[in-house]
DNA sequence: CTCAGCTCCTGCGGGC
DNA sequence: TGCCCGCAGGAGCTGA
C-alpha cells in the first residue's frame, strides 16, 4: 500500500495522536522485519517524547527529545494501527482506528503513549523496516542518503529529468520507480503518472522530450496531490468500514484495469497490461506514445 | 555503470 | 466447497 501519498497521510494522521507524547512503554513482537530491529530500541524509545513526525520519499521519520529520529518503512504491506485512550473522542485521519480487541497478528511494535492511546505497527509481509539515527544526521542514514528529490521539490523539474535521464535506455516507468531518479513514486502513481502523460511506460527515458517530460512532472505532482487529498478524507470512511476499501482506487484511471475501456474522453482504447522489471504496468496504447 | 531477474514474506481472489 | 496458482502498493542483491 505505502507509496508516497499513503505515508504523507499516515504522517497527517498521526501528527494529533503523537506529537508531544511521550512514550510510556513499548512492546516488540519480534526482534526483525526485513533487517534486524536497532539495538535495545525498546529502551531507547521508553520515556522519549516525541518532538515531530516528518516523511522523506516512503519514510515516515518520528523525532524524539533524547537526539534520535525513529525511521519506519511500510515495504509492500506495512500499516500504522492506533488504538485510541478510551477517553479520546474523535479520529484523525491517515491511520487506522481499533476500538474492539484487534487481532494481533503481524502487529510488530506497538507504542504505548502517555496519553493511553497505542500505536501500533502491522506488517504481514514484514518488507517493512525500523531503525533508529541520530537526529542531526538523519539525512546521512543509508536509507536515505542516496534519494533523489521529493517530486514537490523545485529540484524536480524537467530539465532536472532531462539530465538524468540521458543516456538511459531502460523504460521509462521503471526510472519512475528508482527512488535515486525521484523518491516516493511506486507501483501505482508512476503507472497512473504516465497515463495522466500521455507517455508509453516501455519508452527509453533518454528519447523523451522537454515538453513531454515537462507533462510527466506535472502529471506526477498532480496525481500525488490528488492521492494525499482523497487518502484523507477515504481514510475517515476506512476506519468506520474496518479495513476494506482503498484510499484512491476508486480514482485510478488504468492501474489494474486490464481489458477495460480507456477512460480519456473520446479514446476508444483498451487498458493494456505488460510486465516491465518484474512488475505490472497498465497503460492505454491508442493515447500513450 | 546499466539493466533485469530473483528474493524475502503472507494473504487473497480466481479458476478448476 | 476446497485446493492450487498467480499475483500483490518495495527494493536490495546478483550477475550478465
Amino acid at each position: 500500500m505505502p507509496e508516497l501519498p499513503e505515508v504523507e497521510t499516515i504522517r497527517q494522521g498521526l501528527l494529533p495522536v503523537l506529537v508531544g507524547q511521550r512514550i510510556a512503554w513499548v512492546r516488540l513482537r519480534r526482534k526483525a522485519l526485513r533487517w534486524p530491529f536497532p539495538e535495545n530500541l525498546a529502551e531507547r524509545l521508553t520515556d522519549a517524547c516525541v518532538r515531530s513526525v516528518s516523511r522523506r520519499a516512503k519514510f515516515l521519520l518520528i523525532t524524539l527529545d533524547r537526539g534520535e529520529t525513529l525511521l519506519m518503512h511500510f515495504g509492500m504491506s506495512g500499516r500504522v494501527v492506533v488504538v485510541p485512550a478510551a477517553s479520546v473522542q474523535g479520529q484523525s485521519p491517515g491511520v487506522f482506528y481499533h476500538s474492539a480487541p484487534r487481532t494481533v497478528a503481524h502487529d510488530h511494535l506497538i507504542l504505548g503513549l502517555q496519553s493511553g492511546a497505542t500505536v501500533v505497527l502491522n506488517d504481514p509481509r514484514r518488507f517493512g523496516a525500523v531503525d533508529l539515527a541520530p537526529t542531526d544526521a538523519v539525512s546521512e542514514h543509508p536509507w536515505l542518503a542516496g534519494l533523489g528529490p521529493e517530486p514537490f521539490d523545485e529540484a524536480f523539474s524537467q530539465a532536472y529529468l532531462a539530465d538524468v535521464f540521458r543516456s538511459r535506455h531502460a523504460p521509462v516507468k521503471t526510472l519512475l520507480l528508482d527512488q535515486r531518479i525521484v523518491a516516493g513514486l511506486g507501483n501505482i502513481y508512476a503507472t497512473e503518472a504516465l497515463f495522466r502523460a500521455g507517455i508509453h511506460p516501455a519508452r527509453p527515458g533518454g528519447s523523451i522530450g522537454r515538453v513531454r517530460l515537462s507533462r510527466l512532472v506535472q502529471a506526477i505532482r498532480s496525481v500525488l496531490s490528488e492521492a494525499i487529498a482523497a487518502g484523507g478524507s477515504s481514510l475517515r470512511d476506512y476506519a468506520q468500514a474496518d479495513g476494506t476499501l482503498g484510499y484512491f482506487q476508486h480514482a485510478f484511471q488504468v492501474y489494474d484495469r486490464e481489458g477495460g475501456a480507456c477512460l480519456r474522453p473520446g479514446c476508444r482504447g483498451t487498458i493494456a497490461r505488460i510486465v516491465q522489471a518484474g512488475r505490472s504496468t497498465w497503460y492505454c496504447p491508442k493515447c500513450q506514445r
